[in-house]
DNA sequence: CATGAATGAGGGTTCATTCAT
DNA sequence: AATGAATGAACCCTCATTCAT
């Protein structure tokens, strides 16, 4: 029993090593790009051993994307939404979603290229962040209802924050002053009054 | 004289075909799922043709990108920008920016899956993407002097329109209703009054 | 640990083998016109393998060479120079490097080969040619020094020496009468006394 | 006819630009290394005209060599031998022979180089090379009937000499003093008097 | 005489994957 | 659990050669 189940850890522990080697080479070079001698080679294994632990390629890519879902964590955010004004709620969300992107910037490499090429890809992309839009949507109608926010369509708010947080990071632009000057023009506009 | 300009032209339109299948073959499966025999195949031609032309899948590649280079017309459009209204215009302008993303929206996701891989390829997109953002800065700069707009960070607000439509595009969403809403709230802001 | 020597020893029986049966080949037909698909087929062995024992075709090149280096052979001979006579020696080191010449000279018809054409080649094959002339221009200054041979420049002699026989070899003329009777011209000379 | 001639003319002119260029860039890459594009860029033509004036690429290298034959030039050097003692004579012999081979050492590289590789070559090359000693023992035995050179076999000497003056050729070494110590030995022999 | 577009076989090499050990 | 030898298909690219113009 003790045996085995060391066993078992040791191999979870083995499995958990691959994964992030592979993670960091297909974030650095694309998946295809990285073959499985350069993550053996990484990891200090053979690669006839990947295969032990992974059906194949295709079957260790999704490994990965399994073991990181950012979704808890901003879920988990929203929930202490209301402790918070509008505005400061917004930038804190701003600059987490920021940084999420940033501690998992090559994941999302990974993902958008593999989004890119692969229609299987898009459609399990296109869920998440359907959540994430609906995450800050909810969020968003509740604040108009309570008055703090006018009337308007909320999802086009919702896509705007994301897109322009996610255009920051496409094109290696630093939080600030981008993000304040976001969520400042999103909430007062830039019309002269 | 006449011969030879008909070859000439004859291979200038192989030459475009090439491109065509080419951008249609790497927006479908990734440039590097491509063969040079899918191409070939597709175009019903010889693999060793696409020599002749191309030196080789990387120049293909640029050659795709320099045939559809969407910087003209929008300095073209902004050059008519003081005819309209600042609404009006950042309106057509972001439905432009969207329809031109649509029209060339394998490109973009040629452009993107490359450039999420490949350092050189990144460097040169990047030079692309500032010389739009700068575009914009530079007209909603005239707005602002001109008492239009409210003093504010110009780049900030270029580069939430771009991520905004962008952002549109890569989650497949339509034009309408939220490119309207998109400038009004970027106009006017959310808050309430 | 038998058994990773039993893999090691097997691996390495592998390894000599493909660079024998490419020696035989390169041989026959020369380095270029010789692919790593006829290796492999005369090997009985699929073409990648023969990636996994040597990086390149280059690569296995110089694996041939290094593992049928005649300079170590030569040098052992000179080693024992001085247990004879002057002439008796120099009859026994012709007839050697002759005979050495013919058992690699498949070996031979590569190095030439190649080095004919390759500048980097013909680099790295001066330096184990000009060895084997250091060698001889050594012993025939201890023979001058000893009063045996007359003071002259012993490098001339060397070279005359090694390009006799080698021009033998090319020709495909036989060791006998030919170097009996180049030793006694070399020591005594051809004109009239 | 005029016409027609000067047409010919212009045609031989072609032809022979052709035969030289490709020399060169044989003699520079080896044959295999340079391609039919190669030859046509250097050339100034089009790829296809090489068809025009040759059957294929071996066709052009046998024309190279046929245009190209030393025998001729040794011929008359040995008519005039008895006109001179015989180091003298031995003396320009060897100069001359070293001399020619470095005017022609392109074709003789493109000649080692494909000799090694292709039997065919071999056979002809051997025909040359036996003429060119026949030529040389026949001097040799006419010196020794004249007992200038002591009775011997004159074939060795030969082999040695030609072998000498290649050896010299092919490893980069200077003619002198290489050349005159070579002749000295010869005929002097190396042995303490 | 001259062009150069077009062919298609073959080159070296890479790589995901399998399997005996 | 782990190795690494072995496979074979596919890749990008080169090139001698042909032929319509």
């Amino acid at each position: 029993m003790t045996t085995s189940t060391k066993r078992e850890a040791q191999a979870q522990e083995r499995r958990n090593q691959l994964i992030d080697v592979a993670r960091r080479l297909f974030a650095e070079k694309g998946m295809e790009r990285t073959s499985i001698r350069d993550i053996a080679d990484a990891a200090g294994v053979a690669p006839g051993l990947i295969y032990h632990y992974f059906e194949n390629k295709d079957a260790l890519f999704w490994a990965i994307i399994e073991r990181h879902n950012p979704l808890a964590e901003m879920t988990a955010l929203f929930a202490q939404a209301e402790t918070l004004p509008v505005r400061e709620f917004m930038l804190l969300a701003a600059t987490r979603g920021y940084a999420l992107m940033g501690e998992r910037q090559d994941l999302l490499r990974i993902v958008f290229h593999e989004a890119l090429s692969r229609p299987e890809m898009l459609q399990r992309i296109r869920v998440l962040q359907q959540m994430g839009i609906a995450l800050l949507v909810g969020y968003l109608n509740g604040r108009i209802a309570a008055g703090e926010l006018r009337p308007h369509n909320a999802e086009a708010t919702a896509r705007m924050l994301v897109g322009s947080i996610l255009a920051l990071r496409l094109t290696g632009a630093p939080a600030e002053p981008y993000i304040t000057d976001i969520i400042d023009n999103l909430l007062c506009g830039v019309a002269a009054p």
